[in-house]
DNA sequence: TCACAATCGTCGGTGCACTGAACAATACCC
DNA sequence: GGGTATTGTTCAGTGCACCGACGATTGTGA
């Protein structure tokens, strides 16, 4: 009776999109390493020495989270934990040898798997896919912060 | 050195995007229910009587999942689950008049923040962010199943 | 200097999402 | 009619994602 699309809810499709991803990850990049795993592993190789916070803040995801998926690339020697000497609440991170590979290798593979993922998309419709999505994510995630004011408040 | 740009990567930007939807639900929607509950309320609004599988394929979740969601929202009593007197494996979910008066009132507060997370885009532009997410989520999801073979196999 | 605030990490709790395995009920086929 | 396959549900295990609260550390201001 006054049930919804739900092919016009974005939320809907946004969930859709993702279960999607991940099902093409599993089968094209790996079955151990996930997304985000791979975002904080490429966030170490642009910055190394980030602190765990400041890699949550990089690759989008909140402290417990960023804390959990950094226990399991310790767990997996992807990469080393090291108390800040300069401040003692920090942990300074750097991915080993094995995680600077791992890294590698799954790059390419990453490629060939974002290709198939898009190819129902002519060249210029991917461009304008990003575009649209990154607006969206953009503007709701400035929603959060209550937009810091241009004028100092009294 | 060889670290990659997450903004040109779907499934980076799929995630942002559900981690905004998440945001902007928790604060203009509700608390309590969550998206694919509110999902799952809508379905059976259309389909009374439905079973457990079947809301899963609807609303675009796997059977482990969906029985967490629906076994949540019978805890609420927003929902009732039957035994199928044709059927004894399944169950048959309708909803309460709790249910009911639910799924109402979130369909007026989904809608508006529907609006005001597609606001950054022009209506075309949302037209086009529909037809693109639906497009690369269905191509995907058509991977899944190895293509039933027009042809009877030997 | 010393109390107070801010910051980093952790922990507990809730919820979504998948896989693979187990179990019960039904359907099918000889 | 009875053995076998299929189907619906559940359970255990793993992982992402959020919030709120807590302890430890650092930074700041009176």
């Amino acid at each position: 009776m006054a049930a919804v699309d739900l092919t016009t809810h974005p939320g809907h499709l946004a969930r859709r999109l993702q279960q999607a991803h991940y099902l093409l990850w599993n089968t094209m990049v790996s079955e151990e390493i996930t997304s985000p795993q791979f975002a904080v592993l490429n966030a170490l190789v642009a910055e190394p020495g980030l602190d765990q916070r400041t890699v949550g803040e990089r690759v989008g995801l909140d402290r417990s989270t960023i804390a959990e998926v950094i226990s399991r690339l310790g767990r997996r020697g992807l990469l080393d934990k090291v108390r800040d000497p300069q401040d003692g609440r920090r942990f300074l991170l750097r991915l080993t040898d094995d995680g600077l590979r791992t890294h590698k290798k799954l790059t390419v593979r990453t490629a060939r798997m974002n290709q198939v993922f898009l190819a129902p998309l002519a060249t210029d419709e991917q461009a304008l896919f990003f575009e649209l999505i990154r607006r969206v994510a953009d503007a709701a995630e400035g929603l959060r912060n209550p937009s810091e004011p241009l004028v100092a408040p009294s």
